[in-house]
DNA sequence: TTGTAAGCGTTATCAC
DNA sequence: GTGATAACGCTTACAA
């Protein structure tokens, strides 16, 4: 991993940009004997005026001939818009976000757009340069994939005029379109597993609670466990401030510490997480699940195939991307559009994670 | 994913004006009473001439006061550089991607470089499409995941001086630079693992054979064998045209179908193939490793906990990313710089999915 | 139906 | 040191 060699040269072909003069619109004029406004017109297909076949013809020929391609940035000083959008994320390399991203992307392809993507590694400070630095006219809206229940970049979005949807999830008083994920949902179908397998003692991982996903979650499971008698003592919640593997094995250490006996039931804020915690639970030599099972949530690739096979909940998360997409492209086409907010109903996934309740007391 | 070009105009959109008319560099220079070229040269820090402290800090300060963002588009249209590049992947849901562009974003970033990325779903109509929207002026360079042994792409960019480098993969002649694992090395310590381990009967999912990253497996694998007096029967190879898991399971039904013995071993091309074949051994009631063997490529994530762990060969895919951002960082400033081929040492990582022989015939 | 001309906001290149 | 001016390549009222 280390070892790395350079080889050293074939030789290279012609110098670069200093060769070819880029063809512009006034030379697919010139060569089709038209004027260059002419031109943007039949290339772009602005319906409202029509020009002659013939011309058109003749316009189109030579562009083909010449190798013509607009130069976007050119069009988009004059247009006020980039046709691209951002779409930032805390981390691509969470599992969780690959699938939206395709979804947004496939659904923005369709509509002419192209996709800025950036990572903030859970940084308020880097979401809101990322922001900055997208809004300095380099797309026409934002895909906040990021956003806390009260988040400067959505209020900063709003002041700013800039088209912003937020995905999976969403701000405390839902003055942007959001499309999310009915966590609340999800986790009471988790909660109502959990209680119909005889569980007692629920220990649960936490994230931040200033992420929706992360409070639905816990307030989900909460009023799901209420629903059938048993609660979540306050030594059975440890929060952690990022939602991966490394802090979810640290967080089960620290629940396992903090009672002699283990809980019945680890509830992961999400896959990661559960999977950091069951490496961890087995590493102390507790096995899963006859003494003690452990849930996930978001149905991340393979989940199904380590052992135990965990049980989480499952979302259509291209559909979810493929949504925010949609909506922020109708806020593109007419900014009037009042701020809607899509849920999008998950899926319980029961595995051998979850299993009956240990007999220890 | 080919049909992305005009979309009827709606209505032009006006991208974020919901009210507030942008701040522009002369609505500073108003302010500071000094003319605009003058703010220019402050805000951008252009060194080849000097301007008096206390205007640049009048500058400085009005620009503060008013919230002055520059507008990119409108520097780039001057500069000719947008400061973005693209980054075109197959899929970026396949978890040897999410890495890379990670790798990728971080140094641009600090480069004060943008990410534009693309999926192309392995559709090489699809690649060129990308690549000349990207190549619209959107982007200065581009850094290719998709590159093919003889690339359409890659000619097109040389043709037209667009700087571009490869990454993962690379083409059969050099000609533009690469950052690539080293696979031929991979496959041989896997080679030599499996020899080691009594395996006679050898058999082997393959790609197709215009990806470098495919071919430079399947030839280092039978070279790696050869040095053990092993090879792989025609009948004991297969190809799949993408490398997901429902290929491999599909792979390796008509591996079984083909003879009546299982393989010992079956090499999967990376580590989604590899999972789809254990899927499928499995469904046919075969145990892997006992017997049957399995092996991958990549070491994504959880491979290691799935049951059995899968024995993969594993890379440094952030560092990967980085160096490719940094090899087109370098073009970028040095259009005349030589291509260079940068290898990256790959690691075997030995799991339990690879046992020892079955003691079958 | 097509041409004319005025920008879009910035920066490079001159003057002064 | 700072200002004036002319592009950068394209789009779009408006004129013809």
């Amino acid at each position: 991993m280390t070892g790395h060699e350079n080889t050293p040269p074939t030789r290279r072909a012609a110098p670069h940009a200093a060769g070819a003069a880029r063809v512009k619109i006034t030379d697919v004029a010139a060569a089709a004997g038209v004027h260059a406004s002419t031109v943007s017109r039949v290339l772009r297909g602005t319906s409202d005026r029509r020009v002659s076949p013939d011309v058109a013809d003749r316009i189109r020929t030579a562009a083909e001939r010449l190798g013509y391609r607009p130069d976007v940035i050119a069009a988009s000083l004059r247009t006020r818009s980039t046709r691209s959008i951002g779409a930032i994320v805390h981390d691509i390399t969470d599992p969780v976000y690959p699938p939206i991203l395709r979804g947004i992307e496939t659904r923005l392809l369709e509509a002419g757009y192209m996709m800025v993507t950036g990572n903030t590694g859970y940084d308020p400070e880097a979401e809101a340069a990322m922001f900055e630095q997208m809004t300095s006219r380099l797309v026409d809206g934002v895909i906040l994939g990021t956003t806390r229940l009260t988040d400067p970049v959505v209020e900063r979005a709003l002041a700013a005029g800039v088209p912003l949807v937020s995905v999976l999830r969403r701000t405390a008083t839902g003055e942007c379109s959001a499309v999310v994920n009915d966590c609340a949902a999800g986790m009471h179908a988790l909660a109502q597993a959990i209680a119909a397998r005889g569980h007692r003692d629920i220990a649960a991982i936490a994230a931040p609670q200033d992420l929706s996903t992360a409070r639905e979650r816990l307030e989900g499971l909460r009023a799901g466990l209420a629903a059938h008698g048993l609660d979540l003592h306050p030594e059975r919640v440890v929060f952690v401030p990022r939602m991966d593997a490394e802090e979810g094995w640290r967080a089960a250490q620290t629940l396992l510490d903090r009672r002699a006996a283990p809980p019945h039931v680890i509830v992961g804020v999400n896959d990661l997480v559960a999977i950091g915690a069951l490496q961890a639970c087995q590493a102390r030599g507790l096995a899963c699940p006859s003494d003690i099972s452990i849930t996930g949530y978001n149905d991340i690739p393979l989940v199904d195939l380590i052992d135990p096979p965990l049980t989480t909940v499952t979302m259509d998360l291209p559909e979810i991307g493929a949504r925010s997409a949609d909506l922020l492209l109708t806020h593109l086409r007419d900014p009037a559009t009042e701020p809607t907010l899509v849920r999008v109903r998950p899926e319980l996934k029961l595995r051998a994670s979850l299993g009956a309740a240990p007999s220890r007391p």
